[in-house]
Parts: structure tokens; C-alpha cells; sequence
DNA sequence: TATTGTTATACTCTATAACTATA
DNA sequence: TATAGTTATAGAGTATAACAATA
């Protein structure tokens, strides 16, 4: 019978762990005024020389269509800025502002500290474990 | 340095792992005419008499705000209903109704085989070990 | 007063597909 | 023709807070 499927424990406790993790993420991400995908977007770029659309689209796994918009509202406040390379004008390169610089790097280390507080109830062995889990998990899709 | 936190690529794997899933999962559930947080709903509901709006909100996770508009579309779509106990008046419960058990027995069976095709690619122990990776990490919430 | 759930607001994300411009 | 990205459409979910009704 289907609800005896074993992996379907697995699914209630992926979709758990990664809501609590979002949620707990999430409610700092957006103090600080940003949406998670947004901030997704800027991690993506910080300590980048910028990349195209495509190349982020495939880093954050939002369609296109979708990052179109995601960056226009970074660059409405001023984070990005949309780059044309003379050599091949129809794919150009997003790329952190001065503004958007400074925010990464204010914002990313307050953000690994918030998250620091609760990861930091597992030791490394643990992490290391969680992660081989995780990446075996991945690997079957 | 920030960049070095051993949790960090545990977060990155976390969110490829929980996002290929749900990328492999809803391109199903989009297919049966649900979007995912409506099948989750549904599946909850699922072999249950039904539940209050409260206990619903908790186990799906998502806030009773948001879930009054989850539970307005599958009642449109005729699939659960609002029933109010005269005990307790303002708590109602969420039901499924004959389409939605209908629909719930056609569809679940089905999802589970689709997820099962990739999920026999793990067996038992390895099911069993990334569980027991994923209640630790939410453990830490 | 506290609790349950709805409503209002405003925005973000999402999928999908057609479209434009460059190569 | 193929590729990169935008635009159009339409809907769904989200946070937040104020609100109504019941207890």
C-alpha cells in the first residue's frame, strides 16, 4: 500500500527540514529588506566578476523569464546593474553596483552569523554526514 | 572568514536537494491541475475526518492567512468544504468532499509511483540514513 | 479578553509562451 | 536558424495587519 512507501517519510522530512530552515531564513532575509530569491541573486554575485543571465538563472534555478524580474527590482533599488559586452551584445552580464558591494558585504556575514546560531549546535562529523545525505538525495533526481 | 562556515555548502546542498525535488514533483502535481501547496493540503486532509483551519495551517506549515486562500480555491474547484460544528462555532472543519476523496485515491497512488521511479534508486538503509540526516537538521530549528 | 478564521493590501514569484534582437 | 533575454498573461502564494465573530 502506498502510505507503507519508506521514502515517503524521507519527503515529509525533506520538505520539513528545508520549510523550518526558510522560515528561520527567510523572516531575517527579509528585515533587511530583500526577498529570498533577491537575496539568493546577491550571494550568487558577490565576490563575482558577474555573470550573464543565463549562468544565473542555472545558479539560482529560477527560470529566465522569472530572474528577468527578480533583477529588475534589485536594480530598481539599485543593488545590479545590466552590463552590454561590445563583443556579443545580446547576452550581457549582471553585475553588482558599489551599492550593491557594500550591502553584500554587510548583510552576508550578519546573515551566516544569524544562521551560525543554530547551525552551530552540530558538530563538523554531523554536518559532514548531513550534507553526504543530502548530496545522495540530490543525486537520484 | 565567512565563506569557509563548514554549514554553508550544507545549506547549498539543502536547497539543491529540497529544489530538484520539488522542481521533479511539482511538474506533476502542475500536470493534475493542483498547484503543490493545494496537493499538500489535499494529501494531509487525505484518510483524516478533517481538521480545523488552525491544525491544518500548522501541519502544512504555511499561515492561516494564506491558507484560507488555498482552502477558497480547492473548495471552488470542489474538492473540500467548510464545516461548521455547532459545539464550537467559530473553528470549523476542513473536509474533503466526494471528488476531493476521489480525486485524493486517483492521485496519490499515481504521485507516489512517479516519485518512486526515482526513489528505488535508494535503498532501505540509505532511505533511512538520510531521514535520520534530515530530522537532526531540523532538529536545530 | 483571547481565540479562530477572514479580509484587505500590496507585492513577489511562478509557469508558459510569444516575441525581439543579435549571432 | 539558434540563442539570449524580455515581455505578456494570468494566477498563486506570501507577509502583514486589521477585522469580525465566537468563547
Amino acid at each position: 500500500m502506498a502510505a507503507r512507501e519508506p521514502f515517503l517519510g524521507l519527503l515529509r522530512d525533506l520538505a520539513r527540514a528545508y520549510q523550518a530552515f526558510e522560515n528561520y531564513s527567510g523572516v531575517h532575509i527579509r528585515q533587511m529588506g530583500l526577498t529570498s530569491p533577491q537575496f539568493d541573486v546577491l550571494v550568487t554575485l558577490g565576490n563575482t566578476p558577474g555573470m550573464t543571465m543565463n549562468v544565473l538563472a542555472k545558479k539560482t534555478l529560477v527560470t529566465k523569464g522569472t530572474l528577468t524580474g527578480i533583477v529588475d527590482r534589485l536594480e530598481q533599488k539599485g543593488l545590479v546593474r545590466r552590463e552590454v559586452p561590445p563583443e556579443n551584445r545580446r547576452c550581457f552580464k549582471i553585475v553588482l553596483t558599489e551599492a550593491g558591494e557594500k550591502l553584500f558585504e554587510d548583510i552576508f556575514p550578519v546573515h551566516i552569523a544569524y544562521l551560525k546560531e543554530r547551525f552551530q549546535k552540530l558538530d563538523p562529523s554531523e554536518i559532514a554526514q548531513i550534507q553526504t545525505a543530502l548530496q545522495r538525495l540530490h543525486s537520484v533526481f
